[in-house]
DNA sequence: TTGACCATCGGGGGTCACCCTGAACCGACC
DNA sequence: GGTCGGTTCAGGGTGACCCCCGATGGTCAA
């Protein structure tokens, strides 16, 4: 790796910016294109098909996804190429926006030239990069999915079983008539569940009671 | 940070890698306590509440979870407290899972003493730490939802501008009255509206719609 | 100018959702 | 034994939903 060159493009819409990075990153790497907006950017990649990109990740052009954008129209196009995103803002939000379209990476222009060149090499050799503090983000916005199991729900053991049942099959859209195929209990039946599930919610609507289960997951 | 040392809990179920593990650390890291299995480190995070867990990913105890479920336990606990995974393994699905548990970070114990210590103070600090081509395990986790973005655009393209609009407050459970009230039309023009939705989109009631719409987070 | 699409309305009608009262059976509890 | 709650079902009613058939006017492109 160090006989070989990293091929980087460019992305950023300020000339002047482009230039700084160009002129701060070292013998590593070797800067073959530059682009300044979304549609320049997808089209300087397929050309150079380069190791990674330096991708801002405010870009006009585009549908106004930016970095993020065109990180996900080229993911399938050029497989061997990995997105390293450089940006002014260090807010969770970009982060993870850009993350999760595909990049390997998020460093601050705050960063040295060095640095960048570390960075670069890193996610060349199939590594993450991200400025201090930054991958945090990631992990928080990671982490958020099975946590959730321990929560006990007073409201729902109001219900009896059999209301519990209906108002499940209810909440995912079934008619009334398909309830009662279902359970094998007759239409009206079926009313008389839904109207005390609704009694005992509080709810006023199937949609709201949609909406109530589809809170707390229990769809 | 370098007047204050990081008090460190270390979980492994052998005793001479836990002795390693102590020499190993230098002068920044205070080791206040140690566990070999899960429910040994469990009571020790609670009772030491540590800035960082150095936890080892294949523990006996518990209900066979390891180090992710010492982990998932402790987060509600002890929420200052941060966990870096340590463990032989280099497997994408042990680094993934212990990260989705709430690890800041995963090195091999292949490290040496003094990287170790940089990485147990940068997770102290806030900061995510890896050992080299782990943390692109985690990204490549991370990045499996993209595939549905395109085609919702392409069904929501098909749709108006004014269709979208009433189809949105469709499928948040507005009555069709609550609809025309909001947008200044009559319910004769939102259930047009709403017709041409339904047919464009191949759906046969709002209940659809609504699953359709929360599906691709359109709500 | 014509055609296509869109947004705005209306009548009519069939189905569905929701509520009301009322009722029967069963098991648990006092 | 009486009371209470759960489950089952019925008739009747009102409004919401969803479709069919129309109609008018606007914009935009061929």
């Amino acid at each position: 790796m160090t006989t070989e060159q990293v091929r980087v493009v460019v992305v950023d819409d300020h000339l002047m910016f482009r230039a700084g990075v160009r002129a701060s990153l070292d013998g590593r790497i070797d800067v073959v294109g530059e682009a300044e907006d979304v549609g320049s950017a997808i089209a300087a990649i397929r050309e150079h098909r380069p190791d990674v990109v330096l991708l801002d990740v405010h870009l006009p052009g585009g549908r106004g996804g930016g970095g993020a954008e065109v990180a996900r129209e080229c993911a399938d196009l050029t497989p061997g190429t990995r997105f390293l995103a450089l940006s002014v803002s260090d807010a969770a939000d970009d982060v993870v926006a850009v993350i999760r379209a595909g990049a390997r990476g998020y460093v601050t222009k705050a960063i040295t030239g060095a640095d960048l060149s570390d960075a670069v090499v890193r996610v060349a050799q199939g590594d993450a990069a991200f400025s201090p503090r930054l991958a945090g983000f990631v992990l928080d916005a990671f982490g958020t999915a099975p946590a959730d199991v321990a929560e006990r729900d007073d409201e729902l053991d109001r219900l009896s079983a059999r209301e519990q049942e209906v108002m499940r099959l209810i909440a995912r859209g079934y008619a009334y008539r398909e309830v009662a195929g279902e359970l094998f209990i007759s239409v009206k039946t079926v009313e008389t569940h839904v109207s005390a599930v609704l009694r005992k919610l509080q709810l006023s609507s199937r949609h709201e009671l949609t909406r109530w289960a589809a809170q707390r997951k229990l769809l």
